[in-house]
DNA sequence: AGTGAACTTGACCCCCTGGTCCCGAACGCT
DNA sequence: AGCGTTCGGGACCAGGGGGTCAAGTTCACT
């Protein structure tokens, strides 16, 4: 019983996600995430605990949203190499062509809080291991289909094209236009073959 | 004439970077740096304009440094793959191996600061043009020698290695330890074969 | 209708930030 | 030795940050 809240704590989280995207953790004030959402402060407070704990429910939910996002992409192709052009080309679009290239918010992070908070730490550790085992169980089952040679290394192939990933995204914020950065998933999809 | 500098602006700029490298620029405050250089606000504000400033000179001082050094490293072995190798090695020195892991300074700052300072994002654009030809030199020189294929596309391919060094800073910071980031640089440099 | 629980509002607090300023101290030059 | 110039120390400022609180409001339940 009592009042009910006046927002969607969901809808909320989503709007404090995309600030956290865009602006990262430090350069995010509660002013910003207070203007993008309409809810106030102390509501906030109360839903979610402080700006911290805030941002790891939002950081959470990208981690779950993205995973699900991949496992879908990933499964939609026939062959693993046409699956892993479709994840890189959803990379290239978020970190290259929309305005102004706001990047992953997992590397965002890794970068930002990653070496002096143990927690956000662990959590983008656990996240990057999900990753590398989805691209390896994608790569192993080419493998089995003929598609993909035997002596290929599943995992380390797995881990190297997340860290394409990774660099995609810095690429996109240096300045890299999208051109620049098919041609160069196209060199790092022929280890492949 | 006049009274001469107590400190060494030379000095005082590289501590001045190491600060920004290992915190950001948001995160690292004035005072840190007067702490880490012994040298107080006024003067560091005489010497080198604002926060600001000293951030894009200490950040030029890095690029030219590190330019310089991949020079020598690139130019110190007689294969492109040993070479390359040792580009690598050293990246995964700096980004896996030290202490908490500051990853490299124009990655973190274009992360930061790339998609909201345009001053910054062409320096970093710059820098990376010019790493990039670097690169494709030294590849280039590898195919004459025979080497290297000459089908391979010396600039798309350097473009990819440095992404792939990209790729190695963020993977530092989520956690890859140094000895799978030396399988990933394996499955990165065979595609120079 | 009355009651109490939960939510909203907006003022409020304290601290830290980047930046400025003034005065005393230290030096080179004549 | 004295003078003008530059530097260093530290107080000072306005603004914005995250976080809190008390009072008023809105609903469910009896």
């Amino acid at each position: 019983m009592g009042r009910p809240k006046e927002f969607d704590p969901d809808v909320a989280l989503s709007a404090a996600m995309e600030k956290f995207w865009e602006g990262g953790f430090e350069a995010t004030s509660l002013a910003d995430i207070t203007a993008s959402t309409g809810v106030q402060k102390a509501s906030l407070y109360a839903t979610y605990g402080d700006k911290r704990q805030l941002f790891l429910t939002a950081l959470s939910r990208y981690q779950d949203d993205g995973l699900e996002r991949a496992k879908v992409v990933l499964a939609a192709h026939t062959s693993a190499r046409a699956a892993f052009e479709a994840v890189f080309a959803w990379m290239i679009d978020e970190c290259a062509s929309k305005d102004r290239s706001r990047g992953c918010l997992c590397v965002n992070t890794a970068v930002e809080l990653g070496p002096r908070d143990p927690e956000i730490s662990a959590m983008l550790q656990a996240h990057a291991r999900r990753v590398v085992t989805l691209f390896a169980e994608r790569i192993e089952e080419a493998q089995r289909q003929g598609e993909v040679p035997e002596r290929v290394d599943a995992r380390a192939t797995a881990r190297f094209l997340l860290l394409t990933v990774y660099g995609i995204t810095v690429g996109g914020k240096t300045g890299f236009g999208a051109r620049k950065l098919d041609e160069v998933v196209r060199v790092a999809l022929s280890v492949l073959s």
